[in-house]
Parts: structure tokens; C-alpha cells; sequence
DNA sequence: TAATACATTATATTAATTCTAAACTGTTGA
DNA sequence: TCAACAGTTTAGAATTAATATAATGTATTA
């Protein structure tokens, strides 16, 4: 496997051992064709469907966490009982679907650069993430 | 006191008839200087500060959801543990300190409209929200 | 006033997340 | 080889926000 080490270096550089359950998580969330948007809940359950490993949701949580700090990882601020990561780490933005509680992907090109002109003395920006919630278009209602 | 029927109303428009409690809450919410952030904890322990009365947790939350659907509220996106609420509806942004986990406006007028080029089919945007997170900047690190 | 509809409350429940402590694993160095 | 150690994993307990429940209370209507 060609990644292994891409995993191992990952877990290194977030201050984690490369141990057979974290490798396995990496190759869930860093193997993937595309980049996904994952509950923690999610991210267990495909692991328990494709592994013949069993990762304890502590494990998964503690994990997560590490790169998130690192920046593998993100968190999509959202309001919902549970936290939504996301894959893709690059500037983008989402919308959410209320209805379906399904996020979705807003390309970076799809969205002006978002210009901030207010600062806060002594802070610096750390990232500027745009929500956008969509609703079902009933034009009929009109 | 001439804002009571503003609160009256309020609670009508949304479908509650108007009781002590909940006028308690209105006046929290409705009757001060400035627009403010909360927490439904943080509003509980402003009410039980100023009133005379009690109000149950039950009743503040299912006040405080009613607003909401109505408008009169609006629920921030943010990955915290709690959920924060807003009593500035009109259209704006937010900083958040992730350091201090506190909410700081920003105006409309301080970021260009932010203009999603990109459509879903039979969705329409209900809002649009920027949070930019902010941290301390700690210049001599550089 | 009786009947009805809605409110309030304390408490129980649920569910995500975090914590804990015991068992486990792998590495190091004698 | 093996003992010691540092870091891991895990199941289950604890915590906490939010929601549900059911008993009691209140107000309105006829």
C-alpha cells in the first residue's frame, strides 16, 4: 500500500503513534476518491463495514481531534446536535440543506474572496467560513 | 411599562399567549440597549438576576424556539457545545474568539455582499452567514 | 362555574462527547 | 531474552445540552 506511509507521517506529525487503528481511520478518511463531509457516528460505521478491525469511538474521537489540530481535518460550524468534519481542507464553503441535513460543497471560485474590512486589535483572522442554508424553492407558493 | 404590547404581540405573532414568564423573557430579550449573544443557560441566569419570578428551563427553550421560527431570533453556526443565539436579526456577520469563545458583530457595511455564484436545483438560499474565526496574533512568533 | 385549552414546572430521558481506569502493545536497554 | 516504561486502546462511566413527559396550575369561554 502505497499510502502507508503518507498515514504514518500524518499520525507522526500530529503527535500520534502510527498504531493499526489510526492507520485504519487514516485510510478511511485519506484514501477516499473524494473528499467527504463525515459525522463521528459515520466515520465509525465505515470503518466497521470495511475493516476487520474494531476502532473504539474513543479512538475515533481522540484522532479526529489530532488533525483537527493539525489541519488535516476541519470542522464545519454548523448548528446540529452532532459535529460535521470535513475532509477538505482547502478554502471552500458550504451549503447547508435544513431539510435534508445534508451539507454541500461551495467551490472557492463559486465565491467572491470575502473581504473583511472590521479588525479586532490584538487578533488576527484565522479563517473566514461562509454558511449558506438552502430551503426547498417552492415557486408555487408564490 | 410601554413595551408590553410590543411583547404581546411578539408572543401572539408567534403563537404563544402571553404570560408572566414569558413577557419576563421578552423584556431580557427585546427591552435592552444593545442586541446581544447568548446561551439559553446565560439567559436563565439574566432572568433569575432581574426577576422576581422563576421561568423553567422548558419554558425558556420552547420561548426562545418559537421566536426563532418566527424570526424574532437567530441561531448563530458555530461549532460549540452550547448553542448561541442572537437578538440582532438584521443582516449581519460574526467573529469568533476561539481563545475566549466569545461572539463579536460584524456589520453588514464591513463585508462586501457575499454573492454565491453557484445555484442547487429546487433550492433557494434562506441566509447566508460568515463566521471568521479569530485568534490571538502574537507578533514576535513571527 | 364548569369545562376546556393551554402553560409551567420538576423530573426523566436521550444522545453526543469526554473522562477514566484497567488491560494491552511495542520499544528500549540491560 | 526479558523487565520496565511510555504510550494505546477500550468498555463503560460521567457529563452535559437539549428534549420529552406528565402532573399541576392558570386563564378563557360559554
Amino acid at each position: 500500500m502505497a499510502y502507508a506511509d503518507q498515514y504514518i507521517d500524518k499520525l507522526r506529525k500530529s503527535g500520534l503513534r502510527p498504531t493499526k487503528q489510526r492507520i485504519k481511520i487514516c485510510e478511511v478518511l485519506f484514501d477516499a476518491e473524494k473528499t467527504f463531509h463525515f459525522t463521528i457516528k459515520e466515520l465509525v460505521k465505515i470503518i466497521e463495514n470495511q475493516a476487520n478491525i474494531k476502532v473504539s469511538l474513543a479512538t475515533v474521537y481522540n484522532t479526529v481531534h489530532a488533525f483537527m489540530k493539525k489541519g488535516y481535518l476541519k470542522e464545519i460550524p454548523l448548528n446540529a446536535s452532532q459535529s460535521y468534519y470535513d475532509t477538505n481542507v482547502t478554502h471552500h464553503h458550504h451549503f447547508f440543506d435544513e431539510e435534508e441535513n445534508k451539507l454541500i460543497d461551495i467551490h472557492q471560485d463559486d465565491v467572491d474572496e470575502v473581504n473583511i474590512k472590521r479588525t479586532i486589535p490584538g487578533k488576527k483572522i484565522k479563517s473566514v467560513e461562509v454558511i449558506a442554508k438552502i430551503v426547498s424553492d417552492n415557486q408555487s407558493q408564490k
